[in-house]
DNA sequence: CTGTCAAGTTGACGGTGTCAAGTGAATGCT
DNA sequence: AGCATTCACTTGACACCGTCAACTTGACAG
């Protein structure tokens, strides 16, 4: 903390802002919360006055969107690698919410501020997430395994993974599995399934009636092989 | 605003709580923001000194927490009523997962209050919530519907139904559809079909591939019939 | 009339985000 | 070479916040 810096010569102002994020990054990781995140924290931590800050954020809550999107990349690398590995776009669509969910849990802070927070419009994070698993999800519409407007159907999944994430992150206290993976696997099976047969299923059907069951217990033993499922 | 106020007798000071309360709701209501409820704000409001809140609230959190918790049993109300005029657990089960989006919509700030916040353990708000949909799954299950550990269920239908409300509050900038109910209703289908066929398929199954897509579309047309899913 | 105790107030402390004005060194211009 | 400008940053303040210790007020009991 307090580390002596030299000002910076004529032109080269943008290097405080790298070292205000990186000091604001490290004090995110240390304390796990927002709140440690205080402008005079951050300045000291640069070794820099307090206002200075405002040299390259407007405000505090720019300084907490830009350092949470920091991430944010990390989240498209993975995706690309893990659900680049398969062909079947269905089980590449599962493997990209696999990682979402992964990346949450490993950033939780960051996730938090971009995703749970009222944010005065739609934050750039929750766009670009939205924007991988839309593509997923057209990848299986193309592949003639889902139907309809992908855009749509990718809002259901995104909103079935990013509530199990955010119940996790929010709520650590609740009773949860022990394992949160099983949670998860649970909502990526749930999501997956429901809207490959909800996109087939007429508007104004509800979910099974007694008498509908054995239709999905017939469909069930079709499926009866095991398939891997490593995500 | 700065109403004139008599100090309570002995042994009525209970009343301030409540009038605090009130003014605390109130504040809320008018603002759409916890931002706005500042213990000082919240003590003009009631006519009293600022420190006198701490007479009957431990912290600002508790005084936040407590006055969203005022809202939750009409959630409670709500649910069993919408849930009670029909038969089929399954049909009531989605009633229950609409009445809590609608709550939740209807709702905001308390629900982010509540649902979307760092809460130290688990929110009384959190395992309400769970409580209402844990039950209407545990009765589908007992018609046979539904399949496997209740709880574990309903987590996932919590999961999807919570994404997607809080998504809608916290993103209200996002490309979401015109209507909200549209997103609603789809994710209500996606996660009550998904449970119902994800509950009988093996647990290490994916999503359909292309040749399993045939028995999604065998299956659907035995469900042509519209239902009526006024929910 | 006096003592007691609950109910509520006063005044302060340390902390926060934010802004207007000032400083000081490096650079470009003549 | 010397002056003026401009960039990078600091100083000092403001208003507001949650919170606490100490004080005051008023009703009741004896």
């Amino acid at each position: 903390m307090g580390a002596k810096r030299t000002k910076a010569r004529p032109g080269e102002g943008e290097k405080l802002r790298e070292e205000i994020l990186g000091a604001a990054e490290a004090l995110l990781g240390e304390t796990g919360t927002d709140e440690a995140l205080t402008l005079r924290a951050v300045a000291q931590r640069t070794g820099v006055s307090t206002p200075s800050v405002y040299l390259h954020f407007p405000n505090r809550d720019a300084l907490l969107e830009a350092v949470c999107l920091r991430v944010w990349d990390e989240l498209a690398h993975r995706m690309r690698d893990r659900a680049g590995e398969v062909d079947d776009p269905m089980r590449a669509l599962s493997r990209c919410a696999r990682v979402y969910a992964r990346f949450a849990l490993d950033h939780p802070v960051q996730y938090r501020v971009l995703l749970m927070r009222p944010s005065g419009g739609s934050s750039p994070g929750a766009v670009a997430c939205f924007r991988y698993l839309a593509d997923a999800t057209a990848a299986c519409v193309r592949a003639g395994i889902l139907r309809g407007e992908p855009e749509i159907l990718a809002m259901g999944l995104w909103s079935a993974m990013h509530g199990c994430v955010s119940l996790l992150i929010a709520q650590p206290g609740f009773d949860w599995p022990e394992e949160p993976e099983a949670l998860i696997d649970g909502v990526i099976r749930m999501a997956g399934l429901g809207t490959a047969l909800a996109c087939r299923v007429p508007r104004d059907a509800i979910p099974p009636s007694p008498e509908l069951a054995a239709g999905l217990d017939e469909l069930a033993t079709t499926w009866a092989g095991p398939r891997d499922f490593t995500g």
